[in-house]
DNA sequence: ATAGGGTTAG
């Protein structure tokens, strides 16, 4: 006999002698046990993935006549499902085509193609069978709705599911979390209520699995009440079930409670998943709990949980949130598999912290790891250009992405957009803005911030406008932004009627609503009115947040009331305990330094939580307010102690004391130290000064010399300070000279004529200052953004001045610093 | 000998 193809030989071939006799049909042969074998070989082999191996089995038995059931050409099809292989899949379904309609046309085999195609994603095939199909299984509906869920089809998916119903297929416990699932990227709330009372009408709700999906249907929807309904009646839950609730929490903001359902699965001994552990360090990303996510890195490792990427990404977005880079850069080492999203994670962590020259560095190494830069990255390296403004790196990245084609990208286009107003450059944002085709809400609003931001209203309102006549309606993001236009020009009676008309138009004002209108408010010297403002909104059920409590502290400090900012301390001690920051700490020290109370300012920072600059800045601030030299420059000398560096505010506060004690050798002596100690360069700020302590002692002649040395050009607040030092002196006519050549040079500057009345009103002149917001009213003039009234009540009662910002101006700190010790006095007097 | 399912990072 010739050698045969294949030199296994089987026991039981059909023409070897055998005591039964050969069958007729082949339907008898399906009791042959040769075909037996075959089909634990073949179903063997599928089971491992070895595809090829069985269909060359199949091809065998095709060779020795043997009966090929539909059971056979279903575990290989099945075979290709676990592989997810669709060209073999392909194969065996031409050879179920060409075997004829006794293989083609029987139920199982369909649905199995159905399944095959299905799982293989392939949905244009599957769909043609499906429909074709003479009778539609449960297994065949489930296949569908499966992957139109999966491919991202969900209203397909529910369509499905009631077409199931109305032919009374029933959907079972492998149908409904497919269901449930589609109902919660839909966020379907209502369909998925009907879902579950199918599912309990049914009585599929004790399966682990159909009780998760519905916890989790319910968390995406928001209804987190239902979610733990649905969670607490699983009778045994499994750790998908503890999972899915805390990822429902994480999602809705609710990270605490996460983080306590974390704590309960611990303490129920369920061994957690990298699932999570990566959704509680999600939680603690987001609310800032140091201590929550470096215990579940902890438990990540007492576990053993591999480090795989999702995992390793989820541990580096908590360090880089919460500031820990160092522990960020360890995690980013040991991961193995890397991809993108991984270096964009600690690329804009590195951002975050102002390390750019870091990000840049990151970024060249990922070029060396043959990794692309995405969106991501691009979007990245932007916002570390408009940043640090740093208009050749943003420019850089741009022509980056007109090269790699991803010009067409909104989000890019927004970040552009945005680097280029922070840069100061708000006609390039305009370029962009008017070179992006599809315009979406997000893009309008990023130009409408670049106006925001510089108090250009008249732009933003033609925008406001412009965008509607186009057909896109404003968003809450938009209305802050044209009341942020208003009032960082100085309109605020435009910004509270804006405010109106936002609700009118159906816009419920958020905390960013409320907060922008509070601190214009307080910046156009209507502090007053910020404090009642912040009552209307606790009224319409907002809770203030720490910046919301910061500009109303700086109303109260602006109006020297001690009542109203006694009483937000309050507030803070009672509900913001937990979420204390330093800008709170910072605020109240400031407060209590300019409502009068000292005392109080010291107890303040003298338990602080936090050991950062601005807080010892505002400390120094205070002692220079009340002239108390001593304290000031002891507070500055300990800053080395506890590792802190001085920055140009602590040297204007130090400087600013010196002032007020006019003392000018110590105020040599810190320009010196900063200099030579610090590598520090003396800002316009810094020389202002100066000018104003020398000129104020009399030294006209010195102050002009430092004005004339300095590299910087003169403001008008230097020459604020000769009219006082002037007036002081009783130069009255050097005064009336400076101030007509002040106005004549620029009669429309508003700001001079701030100036000029402020020195007069320093100096008790108040018909003077009375005379000079009298030209300017008939002049039409307003006030410029960052100027601000103060107003004097007692003898001076109606008489207003004018003065600019305190944080730019050397005047509004000697008023304050009269009002602050006439408060000191009656305050004592209290005690 | 007869099918398959839910959770996660930017």
């Amino acid at each position: 006999m010739a050698s045969l193809p294949f030199n296994t030989i089987p026991i039981n071939l059909p023409f070897s002698v055998s005591s039964k006799p050969s069958s007729k049909h082949h339907d008898d042969q399906a009791l042959n046990p040769s075909s037996t074998s075959y089909f634990h070989r073949v179903s063997s082999l599928c089971k491992n993935g070895e595809i090829k191996e069985a269909l060359s089995l199949v091809t065998e038995m095709d060779f020795r006549n043997l009966r090929i059931g539909p059971e056979i050409y279903g575990e290989i099809l099945q075979g290709c499902v676990y592989e997810r292989d669709l060209c073999t899949g392909k194969q065996i379904h031409a050879r179920i085509l060409k075997n004829g309609d006794f293989y083609a046309k029987n139920e199982y085999i369909e649905t199995k193609l159905v399944i095959f195609y299905a799982k293989c994603d392939a949905l244009d095939i599957a769909e043609v069978i499906f429909t074709k199909l003479r009778v539609r299984n449960v297994y065949s509906w489930a296949a569908i709705i499966g992957v139109k869920c999966r491919i991202g089809l969900c209203e397909g998916a529910l369509m499905g599911f009631v077409e199931m119903l109305e032919n009374e297929i029933f959907p079972d416990n492998f149908v409904v979390p497919n269901v449930c699932k589609a109902c919660g990227a839909l966020q379907w709330s209502k369909f998925g209520r009907g879902v579950h009372g199918y599912v309990v009408k049914s009585g599929l709700e004790d399966c682990v699995f159909v009780a998760s999906s519905l916890a989790d249907m319910y968390g995406k929807c928001g209804v987190l009440d239902d979610a733990r309904k649905v969670f607490d009646e699983i009778p045994e839950r499994n750790v998908v079930a503890w999972n899915a609730l805390m990822v429902g929490y994480v999602q809705n903001g609710m990270n605490e409670e996460a983080i306590r359902l974390f704590s309960d699965m611990r303490k129920e001994g369920v061994e957690p998943t990298r699932v999570t552990v990566s959704t509680c360090l999600s939680a603690s990303a987001n609310m800032g709990g140091i201590e929550e996510g470096k215990q579940s890195h902890a438990i990540a490792i007492v576990n053993g949980l591999e480090l795989d990427n999702i995992l390793g990404t989820s541990l580096l977005n908590f360090y880089c949130k919460v500031g820990l880079i160092e522990y960020a850069e360890m995690v980013f080492d040991r991961m193995v598999d890397k991809d993108v999203v991984t270096w964009n994670l600690l690329i804009s962590g590195y951002v975050q912290q102002g390390l750019v020259e870091d990000a840049i560095y990151m970024c060249q190494l990922m070029r060396l790891e043959k990794l692309k830069y995405d969106c991501v990255t691009l979007a990245t390296l932007m916002s570390a250009a408009a940043r640090t403004e740093n208009l050749n790196l943003g420019k850089e990245v741009q022509c980056y992405c007109i090269r790699h084609s991803f010009e067409s990208d909104i989000v890019l286009a927004s970040t552009v957009m945005d680097m280029y107003a922070k840069c100061g450059s708000i006609v390039d944002a305009k370029k962009v803005f008017d070179s992006t085709v599809e315009k979406d809400l997000i893009l309008w609003n990023t130009l409408l911030a670049a106006y925001a931001e510089s108090g250009l209203s008249g732009e933003a309102l033609r925008l406001f406008y412009g965008m509607q006549l186009e057909g896109v309606p404003p968003n809450v993001i938009t209305w802050n932004l044209i009341i942020l236009s208003l009032l960082r020009n100085g309109e605020v009676d435009e910004a509270k009627d804006m405010f109106l008309q936002m609700q009118s138009s159906g816009i419920f004002p958020n905390l960013i609503s409320w907060t922008t209108m509070m601190n214009g408010m307080v910046q156009n010297g209507c502090s007053e009115e910020a404090i009642l403002f912040l009552r209307k909104m606790q009224e319409s059920g907002l809770r203030p947040n720490a910046f919301s409590i910061t500009v109303a502290l700086s109303a109260c400090a602006n109006l020297a009331s001690l009542h109203f900012g006694r009483s937000i301390h309050g507030y803070i001690i009672r509900n913001l305990q937990h979420s204390s920051s330093v800008s709170i700490e910072t605020s109240l020290v400031d407060m209590y330094a300019k409502c009068g109370d000292i005392n109080k300012a010291e107890k303040v920072f003298g338990s602080k939580l936090y050991s950062e600059l601005p807080l010892y800045n505002a400390m120094i601030s205070a002692y220079a307010l009340y002239g108390n030299l001593e304290e000031a420059i002891a507070l500055y000398r300990s800053l080395e102690g506890v590792g802190l560096k001085p920055d140009n505010i602590t040297i204007t506060n130090v400087l600013s004391a010196c002032n007020h004690a006019g003392d000018i050798n110590q105020a040599t002596e810190i320009v010196t130290d900063m200099v030579s100690k610090h590598s520090m360069k003396p800002c316009l700020e810094h020389y202002g000064l100066m000018v104003d302590l020398l000129a104020s002692a009399g030294e006209t002649d010195k102050a002009l010399r430092l004005i004339e040395e300095m590299p910087y050009k003169p403001d008008a607040r230097m020459i604020q300070s000769l009219v006082a030092s002037c007036n002081k002196q009783h130069k009255t006519e050097l005064v009336d000279y400076l101030s007509k050549q002040l106005l004549e040079s620029e009669p429309e500057n508003s700001g001079n004529y701030v100036t000029i009345s402020n020195a007069y009103a320093v100096e008790g002149s108040w018909d003077e200052v009375v005379k000079m917001r009298e030209i300017m009213k008939a002049k039409g003039l307003k006030k410029k953004p960052g100027c601000s009234w103060i107003q004097i009540k007692g003898e001076e009662e109606g008489v207003h001045v004018f003065v600019a910002n305190d944080k730019t101006h050397i005047r509004i700190n000697e008023i304050q610093r009269i009002l602050a010790l006439l408060l000191y006095d009656m305050c004592s007097d209290f005690t």
